[in-house]
DNA sequence: TTTAGCACTCACGGGGTAGGAGTGCTAACC
DNA sequence: GGTTAGCACTCCTACCCCGTGAGTGCTAAA
């Protein structure tokens, strides 16, 4: 949508929104002649601001109270008026020390950034890992951990580990166990999951009926893990919601916080941003989430290796500060990815 | 602390409670003179009610008000007034059907139990799982990903499965990595933590430059991960808090859900029931932590296996259903357990 | 086109009041 | 002595009223 608007009144509409996310209070004439730095009067500004509400760009809560601007207007804003703001170096350290830290769980890493990034942009934040992108297997463990128990360790092409137990039927010796491992690996490492052949492989085996027993286990066991891998999405700053729940009210932070545990409803969200490949925002009903239609959501996706990404990004009040908040998503995106591309082969 | 206190006072109390938790609203003499199925006049119960609130159980939030519980009558409530419950089939019904589903990662379960919980109860679930009481490996693995990239494969005596990555400064070929492998799993397997001498196994190993760059890589990163084991604390129902907003108002919920963020603080609470062993209500300020005091803690412990134990409970508003609470989180460590001991050792 | 002036609108907050729920007290009753 | 009806009292709640002030739209003049 493309507005025909000339320069003041768009210096009037950038003075709205920077006071309306600063203060949260309706801006009125009067305030904009100040902050605007046009040599004009708050009675020039009056009109022109009726006019911006003709376009749909403000509206007033009241008769006589100032104007708040509309979704479309932060649109405008993010869109057309907002400056480029360095992230200051007080941020990008605190990003820098959380990647700086001993290598750990991944899993974990990905916990701290959800939080990180929530704290540093008074958001709700989350990140996605892709990890249901493996598609092989690139090593399988058996672990006898009892006489009719086993383990399967699988490890998968993009170095997740899984591990499943099975129960059987009959005692299994620990030597036949081994044999059955080695000749799992033979088959099916390296072996896309939907070339996985699982009576093939039952059919060319030579062993005793435990260690068929325990073959057919552990291949179920691998194509169900491999078929199961869940994309995993992990949340910060929930708390949050809370806290900006005066401006959007509380049955609304409620939903908003049953969605985020629901997680398979933002994962949906974080998997959009894939395909888009940048920087996204998207503004009250722009979001297709219901749930974020009266939110903002900030994110964009960053690369773990082998051409494949991930995503992150952050859900606040739609009055947030843009600014602020994209060059922190930026940074975490860019620093998750170099971190990736460092780490994985 | 016991009271002196006769049955007609016993049943006023009861009656006052049981209202309390039905409605939320303080409760008068009328209304307690219909619900105590006692044959006296409101004004009988006015006199007995004034006693009790002497005596510190009750109190009212204003001249003219009914009265509300205080935190010792719930406490009185839960040890002496209290009916049992059973839990109804279909919640008991709900439960089994978590744990029939199909072996899964068992974080998952955990967290797919605390969901549950408190879906069931209208609270906020924790699950405690100790992991961190592993204390020796089961089963080690090296597995090679690149020329000097290998990942450590780390299965410990309680089943849970780490990795950690070692990035190597030398090539390390594939046989070597085998049989550093083998000579690796004959050194930890089965030897307590604090007994693992690292010093003594690279010296005891013949192996080329790389393969002992490799080997004491392997035996770092196996000490770390078992020094690094978390406790883990799975939370489900957040948003419960919310619910429960109006009743304690909103900043405590903020500060709740911050907390429940920090698992830390949540691990510490868990932790004490291990020592507890049983079924455990901390009612307001019973609770150590602060930001516990104007909550109620139900919570207890499961088995799982070895002769240690895990703990779960929840937190919810002081006037919370006690009767089918306890009886919830009595049935999910019942299950829990039994699971446990099914599917361990 | 801009601006000063002005009447108008309407949310907000304080103060006053009617209503009602529930109490404590007292005196009579069993 | 315990119990109860009656009653005055308390005090919260909801409601309305109204003054205040911020901010507007309109108009007429510059």
């Amino acid at each position: 949508m493309v507005f025909q608007i000339d320069e003041r009144k768009r210096k009037i509409l950038q003075a709205v929104v920077r006071s309306f996310i600063l203060t949260g209070k309706p801006v009125g004439s009067g305030a904009v002649a100040e902050l605007a730095g046009l040599k004009v009067s708050s009675a020039t500004i009056r009109n022109e601001m009726a006019t911006l509400e003709e376009l749909g760009l403000l509206i007033q809560p009241h008769t006589s109270a100032g104007r708040v601007p509309t979704d479309i207007a932060y649109r405008f804003y993010v869109d057309m008026l907002m400056g480029q703001t360095r992230p200051s170096l007080r941020d990008a350290e605190a990003i820098e020390k959380l990647f700086d830290a001993r290598t750990r769980e991944i899993e974990g890493l990905f916990q701290e950034a959800s939080v990180l990034l929530s704290r540093l942009t008074h958001t709700t934040a989350m990140v996605f890992a892709p990890f249901s992108a493996a598609d092989s297997v690139r090593h399988v463990e058996l672990v006898r951990l009892g006489d009719r128990r086993v383990m399967v360790v699988i490890i998968t092409s993009k170095g997740q580990v899984g591990r499943r137990l099975i129960a059987l039927d009959r005692d299994v010796k620990g030597d036949t166990v081994e044999r059955v491992s080695t000749f799992l690996i033979r088959s099916v490492a390296g072996v896309p999951l939907d070339s996985i052949d699982a009576a093939g492989i039952t059919g060319r085996a030579r062993f005793g009926e435990a260690g068929r027993e325990l073959l057919a286990g552990a291949l179920d066991a691998v194509c169900e893990y491999l078929g199961a891998i869940e994309d995993r999405v992990f949340i910060g700053g929930t708390a949050n919601i809370v806290r900006e729940m005066d401006v959007a009210g509380s049955e609304w932070a409620q939903v908003l916080l049953e969605a985020m545990e629901k997680q398979y409803f933002i994962l949906d969200l974080l998997k959009e941003l894939l395909r888009e490949r940048r920087l996204t925002v998207r503004i009250g009903e722009e979001n297709s989430l219901r749930e974020l239609q009266r939110c903002a959501f900030v994110g964009t996706s960053y690369p773990i290796g082998s051409g494949l990404l991930g995503s992150l990004g952050v859900v606040g009040p739609t009055c947030m500060d843009y600014e602020r908040t994209i060059s922190m998503v930026e940074l975490m995106a860019e620093s998750l990815g170099r971190r990736f591309l460092q780490t994985m082969d």
